[in-house]
RNA sequence: GCACGCGUAGCUCAACGGAUAGAGCAUCGGUCUUCGGAACCGAGGGUUGCAGGUUCGAAUCCUGCCGCGUGCGCCA
């Protein structure tokens, strides 16, 4: 969504929920397009003003483009239409901003006026922030987190995790019903494999680790792997007898296994009283963990957001169907396939020995999620390397109707994929020794580093930190790794690899989260010595700092609408960010509590206010708690 | 082989088809009796992988190359 079409919407609002004070873009989007109209006579798309917030203070606060794109369809030269347009704008115009200027080819230059911005500032001082709130009439449902039962939670769940609650948030914050789908693998013949590897060892599954887990797991997987390609190749070079007995017997022993698994497996369908149970246990143990580094990393994810495939499994034998019925199926070589129009490859939705496959879950997941969920967003936070996946499974969805809401509209089907972590190597993240890094210890060592900064700072005794006891340091320190950790992964396109530097990170220079973390608590310790304020004293952004600051603010509600549109995490961290940087400009050129006319000081103090809820907004979105000191 | 994605400053990354392609880091130089210096201001640094095309205007759209990455029926 471009900037201008939200600016569009916000002028759309306006006509229905009243006027938006606030809204100076839209505003000024509304008055242009109208003068267009009146003046060339032209309507719908092609009045498009094109108005964009302006690259460089010179050229004003806000330009229209239009003037270039009418210049051909017209006939006419841009600046002379610029000049007709302004000319029919001047009007209404004029409560707004200064003069229109037209500069180059055909740009109009708008400067808004100083008491406009504050009278803007002012309106969207307000609970809202002017963040549009839909009021829980659209629904969305984002697929997240995605772990794997008796598996341990790597460094590719930090993303599906943390991008899935910032999207969520995103919606929650706009007012949408938002459903969080931890689509769980929790079913299957993984699961049977660990769960009959552990009851033949006796195991106590009351008193298990996610640890231990994670290693039964790489253990039934070694026990079960089926090594007829090494007894083929060793048969075939004829190496030693001995090495060939050893095969041998490893394969039976791997066949036995194996036949364990599906026995286990088969209980588990049937509803076996004691094979439930202990399956529970699994997912029990798991999930405590799971819930425990959600809890870390500030994220909303709790036990009524679990949602695995298993809930699927009474729903795959009637998918297949439907969509064997409708003659999207077809049966290939003895496995059940739908073919594409434009691509070779098919999808598979049943194996020849009658099992299905996670594409047979997650079709069945597409229709629950939009006919019975109801939602008209359905986003997948999933690994970028299933896009080919997710590319055939909601073509197949289209194909067979399953994205028809109840309301004739079609839903969206969107993958979210994200890129790699990468390590310095830029190779998949991996510790020395080769194995792939667990989450709770990369985040262990993130809030053990920050805590270390934290500590180090508050030795200073001019910190503010200076002093304070040393739980509250811990957990400053905590939010601060935190913060370092999900900034970072957050403010990239999310579908890019990236390189994981805690170093970097940390630095607290620079665009981090520990920076946007600076600048929230430097302006809650100027309001703190401020004492009382006044909430409604008149905000006049006199000097260009304040201006900057002031433009900054008003951009807010669009940037939340186009990153919830777009699903891209990184306009919030940009927008943060160039805030922040206003925020020091305005700091470093205007005195607040030295200011010695109470009127400037009691306008500044209310720009220092906004300035901290837009921020801790922002941070709010991001799943990213600000200290008030630090 | 086919498909998809990505090539932007030394490094990490931005940029809705719009004015001189911007930030951060690093480098160099300033601000400084601090409303919190974890800051601010400035400088240098670019043929946006290459070659064509469309457009008043292209990092952005189209075509062809080159390079890197990922995926490609009975795992999830």
């Amino acid at each position: 969504m471009s900037e201008t079409k939200s600016m569009q919407r916000g002028a759309d609002a306006r006509s229905t929920a009243g006027d938006q004070a606030w809204d100076i873009a839209g505003a000024l989007a509304r008055i242009l397009r109208d003068a267009i109209g009146a003046s060339l006579g032209v309507a719908g798309d092609d009045a498009d003003p094109a108005l964009r917030s302006s690259t460089n203070p010179k050229f004003g606060d806000y330009q229209a483009n239009f003037a270039m794109a009418l210049s051909k369809r017209l006939g006419r030269p841009p600046r002379e239409i610029a000049a007709s347009v302004v000319e029919a704008a001047r009007g209404p115009i004029a409560a707004i901003a200064e003069p229109p200027e037209i500069a180059g080819p055909g740009f109009v230059n708008i400067r808004v006026r100083t008491g406009a911005l504050g009278a803007a500032l002012a309106a969207i001082d307000c609970p809202s922030l002017g963040v549009p709130d839909v009021q829980g009439t659209r629904t969305i449902a984002v697929d997240l987190c995605g772990v794997n039962v008796a598996k341990q939670m790597h460094v590719g769940h930090l993303r599906a995790t943390i991008i899935g609650d910032t999207i969520a948030r995103l919606h929650e914050r706009m007012g949408w019903r938002v459903w969080r789908e931890n689509h769980l693998g929790d079913w299957g013949l993984p699961i049977a494999m660990v769960l009959a590897s552990l009851r033949r060892r006796g195991t106590d599954l009351g008193a298990i680790t996610l640890a231990d887990l994670n290693a039964a797991y790489r253990a039934a997987q070694a026990e079960s792997a089926d090594d007829e390609a090494g007894l083929a190749a060793v048969r075939s070079t004829g190496a030693g007898p001995h090495r060939l007995i050893e095969l041998e017997a490893q394969h039976s022993g791997a066949a036995a296994a194996a036949e364990d698994a599906r026995r286990t497996l088969r209980l588990l369908q049937s509803g076996d009283g004691a094979t439930v149970a202990d399956w529970r246990k699994l997912i029990d143990v798991t999930m405590h963990e799971v819930f425990e580094t959600a809890k870390t990393l500030g994220v909303d994810l709790r036990p009524e957001h679990s949602r695995g495939e298993s809930f699927y499994r009474d729903r795959l034998a009637a998918t297949v169907d439907a969509f064997v019925r409708s003659g999207l199926a077809t049966e290939d070589q003895g496995a059940i396939i739908v073919r594409f129009a434009d691509r070779e490859r098919p999808l598979l939705i049943r194996k020849s020995d009658g099992a299905f496959l996670y594409a047979t879950t997650d079709l069945a997941a597409v229709q629950f999620r939009v006919q019975e969920l109801g939602a008209e967003r359905v986003v997948y936070c999933v690994d970028a390397r299933q896009r080919d996946h997710f590319a055939d499974v909601f073509d197949a969805c289209r194909m067979i109707g399953w994205t028809r809401r109840r309301d004739g509209t079609d839903a969206e089907l969107r993958h979210a994929g994200f890129g790699a972590v990468l390590g310095a190597d830029k190779r998949p993240l991996k510790t020395r020794s080769g194995e792939n890094f667990t989450l709770k210890a990369l985040l262990d060592e993130a809030v053990e580093r920050g805590t270390f900064e934290v500590r180090r700072r508050a030795e200073d005794p001019q910190a503010p930190t200076h002093g304070m006891g040393d739980a509250e340091l811990a957990r400053i320190g905590r939010a601060v790794g935190i913060a370092a950790v999900k900034y970072a992964d957050l403010s990239s396109d999310i579908s890019r690899d990236y390189v994981f530097d805690l170093d970097r990170m940390i630095s607290f220079e620079g665009d981090t989260g520990p920076y946007l973390l600076y600048a929230h608590a430097r302006i809650c310790a100027i309001l703190a010595k401020a004492g009382d304020m006044d909430a409604h004293a008149a905000i006049a952004p006199d000097v260009p700092e304040e201006r900057a600051l002031a433009l900054a603010i008003l951009r807010w509600p669009s940037t939340v609408a186009d990153a919830a549109h777009a699903l891209e995490p990184n306009r919030i961290c940009g927008y943060l960010f160039a805030l922040a940087g206003a925020f020091s400009g305005f700091y470093q050129a205007c005195p607040v509590l030295r200011a010695e006319d109470p009127g400037v000081r009691a306008s500044r103090l209310r720009l220092c206010a906004l300035t901290r809820r837009v921020l801790a907004d922002g941070l709010g979105i991001l799943g990213i708690d600000a200290p008030a000191r630090m």
